[in-house]
DNA sequence: CGGCTGGTTGACGAATCTCAATTTCGGTGG
DNA sequence: CCACCGAAATTGAGATTCGTCAACCAGCCG
């Protein structure tokens, strides 16, 4: 995942393959081949795997403009399209591989790349670890609005209440009861039901603890 | 991280760098360099953050035989040895860099490395997420026989209960209690208090549910 | 209008955390 | 070899948070 589009992997584009997602349909790919990493140009698409008691974990949570790779065996893992129509530019790793051979900038893109979507993982990691339920719910917004900021201070909520639980792996109601506190407490203010606007990031970033360190682009930066 | 060595990787020798480590010491590095890759000979290595309630959160556990990067800018990162004597090959990541452009083998075994960094990360993030603490442990300690098994069905604990309930983000106490729940139950039985055998694999891997994938190493599996 | 998905709120119980006390283990010095 | 010390490990009791179950509301679409 990247959110900024580095230059080298412009060079991609002639192999891309542009691929139309509807709502929870599982990213297509093709058998023969050993993958793909994917550029999400609209939409969102989640990683998810299924606990052994039935519920769904998300791992990963991928935005417009993020670079992230698809092997044809997830091994439990499926990665799919959550929001109406999603678009992405798919490239066979056997091409991106054979590139990345000779075009020693792409190579270092690519690790970047893992290097970053490792660093969102560790974030999620930590949020997921201890904190309480409302911080959880804090950090998401946090992280939320300084990958897809609608406008400063207002951040559009591409999915629904469950997929957010099941992001911070609380449950339904869990994240109900922590936005209408942090709504009640004059943190952040509801504008219709997908919409939210910080109004005191401090108190967020406070209670939220972990300021997500949206984290510029290191060239191996594990 | 990785536990095989991979030959391409060989190639670095000439530019390693035996480090030592005592207990709690961070892995030092040169101020000069952009980090470096290091290949973790004896001991073991923990990355961990601390919350903004102070608490330590354990981030990823590197055991013999484990690949994996250490940046010199961490942003609020530390690595450091966990245990008595710590050993480790250090290549700068500059040199890495310039000869995984030249190699394209080891340019692809670095993405792999850093796959299974991210796979493991992955699992550990299900972990954290859901599942009970006596799972949790249960999880914990056949991760740690697929990593590092003493013989088979006993696992030799590196690390003390308070590094394990950090890398699990529960307390303490509560990793006692479901150690001491698993022994009674029949399920594990300890040989002093840092040793483990397995008595029950298929209820451990019931319970904790999560059997961890300890994960060949495909090429680029994301 | 009726059904359905998504969202919200309340009450209750279970699991975990916290605080506190006690025991074991390892090493160190006499 | 033994006594002693501190860190690690263990156990208990009470407080708290969160999950579960259940009810209810609000858009949306046919």
């Amino acid at each position: 995942m990247l959110s900024v589009q580095p230059h080298a992997l412009r060079r991609l584009d002639g192999s891309a393959t542009i691929l139309r997602c509807n709502r929870d349909q599982e990213i297509p790919y093709r058998p023969e081949t050993a993958g793909h990493w994917c550029y999400l140009i609209a939409g969102a698409v989640r990683r998810s795997t299924i606990r052994p008691d039935g519920r769904r974990q998300i791992l990963e949570l991928m935005l417009p403009c993020d670079f992230f790779f698809v092997s044809d065996d997830q091994g439990g893992e499926t990665v799919e399209a959550i929001v109406g129509p999603t678009v992405l530019a798919s490239y066979p790793a056997e091409r991106v591989d054979l590139l990345a051979d000779r075009d020693r900038e792409l190579a270092r893109e690519l690790r970047a790349i893992m290097s970053q979507s490792l660093r969102r993982t560790r974030d999620q990691l930590m949020v997921l670890g201890g904190v309480t339920a409302v911080e959880k719910v804090g950090w998401f917004l946090l992280t939320l609005e300084k990958r897809a900021s609608d406008q400063k201070g207002q951040v559009e909520l591409p999915i629904t209440r469950y997929d957010i639980a099941e992001y911070l792996s609380v449950s339904v109601e869990t994240v109900c009861r922590a936005i209408t506190d942090l709504q009640q407490r004059g943190i952040i203010a509801l504008v219709g039901t997908r919409k939210v606007k910080i109004m005191d990031r401090a108190a967020l970033e406070e209670r939220g603890g972990t300021k997500p360190q949206g984290g510029k682009l290191g060239l191996i930066a594990a």
